[in-house]
RNA sequence: GGUCCCAUCGUCUAGUGGUUAGGACGCUGGCCUCUCACGCCGGAAACCGGGGUUCAAACCCCCGUGGGACUACCA
């Protein structure tokens, strides 16, 4: 029997992969792939209402999408199944009529209307609102009352009135009095397991050793941690992460823009800069480098760097490692990539010369920082796209411009077709002609001949064009400014 | 309100008693390519406050203050 560190992710399918999830897999996997233990998926569709098929769906294509692959899970199985807590009922039927047997647990009436009430004027007392324990203490006889008035139980755990302390593998000792909690429900009335009763038993038998998860879990660490005693069973390690913040400083959500993975990968961000930049967000890794492979990461990963501290999403900085990777992705992989962006910008990749559009790529791809970019960046490559931008039109209407424009349009119309190198020529051209140079020079001619004031290396733009589409593009722009 | 967690540049972080407090994003100056960008070289920019402990505290302790999470028959 080897001890190997097994983890797990434990996603509820009620949405689409959330940035903060990713991470917390991440972490997981990288803690993991370092350990050279396994990493489990599960999935925890206990709430019938909130849960939906489709999200687990996306959940397991978005976990794939970011190359965060598991070695048990609901698709593949293993050993330790089943991975989705719906498929797993009667386990937990088993273990509660444990603790029944064992007096630790018992059913509660209340109906929610009650239970509400009771909180209200626990926070009106200024007071920690906890269940009493009304029904805690209830007779056979009452209870068969209360049932037979038609009230569905649900089923709390007797909180024992101790301090739970346990070591953080993040955050050092934490410690809890039991006294401030009150009886928490373990199975709902309609029978189905609460969250904080599943995990315990799930991670017990699927002999999790380590649980890395959200400091949002921190006070449920402490509960759970009474549950394993009272049902037995040795707890795993516990790790709790910080959270992902907005700029506000508040817990990510939807309000503050892009939050889940698949609006990122819709708009174009590569899975591994996506990563790379989860992994940097609230920790660092050994050796202090920024940019690293997924093994990289791997090797580097270390709990103890995770920080304490919540850590404010930064998108620039996401931004940034995105172009750095498009950059690094060869052209022939970039263009698998971009397939589906330059769909959506209205270009048909298969109606157009391959060798050409790689030309293009290879010209165009130091520019792009999101795939969604991709057409805004290579219109200009197209006649039929070509128009002048705003900027593009008032510096060519600058003073100086339409004597550079004006010579180097003549120049393209004159010259022979094969004449060698036309754009350098006609450059040193424009310059005698004009007496411009540096930005005087070329900025008109990247004005004229791409309609932008950006772009990639100009003598490239024009190699790429080719002498017909320049001449034209230079010709209009004459016309424009009247020359 | 209660419980718990946290606190280094605007942001992400390095730093574990002695450092000119380092790096990255962003901002910014310059260089490069006769251009924007890329790249390279610089700059501005931080230890929340107050008490201790110590010869010496960003680092250890206490108290404030500030921020966050949780406070469901959601997970």
């Amino acid at each position: 029997m080897e001890n190997k560190a097994r983890v797990r992710f434990a996603p509820s399918p009620t949405g689409e992969l959330h940035v903060g999830n990713a991470r917390t897999a991440l972490f997981n996997w990288m803690f993991a792939r370092h350990e050279g233990g396994r990493f489990i998926l599960r999935i925890e569709d206990t709430d019938e209402s909130r849960s939906d098929s489709a999200y687990q769906t996306s959940l397991l294509e978005d976990l794939k999408w970011l190359g965060l692959t598991w070695d048990e899970g609901p698709d593949i199985g293993g050993g330790y199944g089943p991975y989705r807590q719906s498929e797993r009922l009667d386990l937990y039927e088993a273990h509660l009529k444990k603790l029944v047997d064992a007096d630790l647990a018992y059913p509660c009436y209340c109906t929610e209307e009650e239970l509400e009430e009771e909180r209200q004027t626990l926070i009106l007392a200024k007071r920690m609102p906890r269940y009493l324990g009304k029904c805690r203490n209830l007779s056979a006889g009452e209870r068969e009352a209360l049932a037979a008035s038609g009230r569905k139980p649900s089923c709390r755990f007797k909180v024992p009135r101790t301090t739970i302390e346990f070591n953080d593998l993040i955050r050092g000792p934490i410690r809890f009095e039991g006294e401030a909690m009150g009886d928490f429900i373990i199975v709902r009335s309609n029978g189905m397991p609460a969250y904080n009763f599943a995990v315990v038993i799930d991670d017990h038998r699927m002999a999790v050793t380590h649980v890395i998860r959200g400091e949002d879990h921190l006070s449920n660490t402490a509960l759970q941690i009474m549950l394993y005693r009272a049902l037995g069973f040795e707890p795993p390690a516990f790790a709790h992460h910080c959270l992902i913040l907005g700029k506000d400083h508040a817990k990510l959500s939807k309000r503050h823009g892009s939050v889940s993975v698949g609006e990122f990968r819709r708009q174009g961000f590569l899975p591994e800069a996506l990563i790379n930049y989860l992994g940097l967000l609230g920790s660092s890794f050994a050796g202090g480098r920024e940019i690293l492979s997924r093994d990289e990461m791997i090797d580097a990963f270390s709990l103890s760097r995770a920080s304490r501290s919540g850590a404010v999403f930064d998108e620039d900085k996401l931004r940034w490692l995105n172009a750095a990777y498009i950059r690094k992705t060869s052209t022939e992989d970039l263009l698998r990539k971009l397939e589906p962006f330059l769909r959506a910008a209205g270009f048909r990749p298969e109606t157009l010369d391959a060798a050409w559009l790689k030309n293009v790529l290879e010209t165009v791809k130091g520019e792009l920082t999101t795939l969604a970019e991709i057409g805004a960046h290579i219109d200009l490559f197209f006649d039929e796209r070509y128009s002048l931008s705003d900027e593009a039109r008032r510096l060519l209407a600058a003073p100086g411009a339409r004597e550079v424009v004006g010579a180097f349009g003549d120049y393209l119309e004159r010259a022979e077709d094969n004449a060698g190198d036309i754009y350098a020529a006609a450059i040193r051209h424009a310059k005698e002609k004009s007496g411009a140079k540096g930005r005087d020079l070329f900025m008109p001619v990247r004005a004229a001949l791409t309609g932008k004031l950006k772009g990639p290396e100009l003598d490239r733009v024009f190699a790429v064009l080719g002498v017909d589409s320049a001449r034209g593009r230079f010709q209009q722009v004459k016309k424009t400014l009247g020359i």
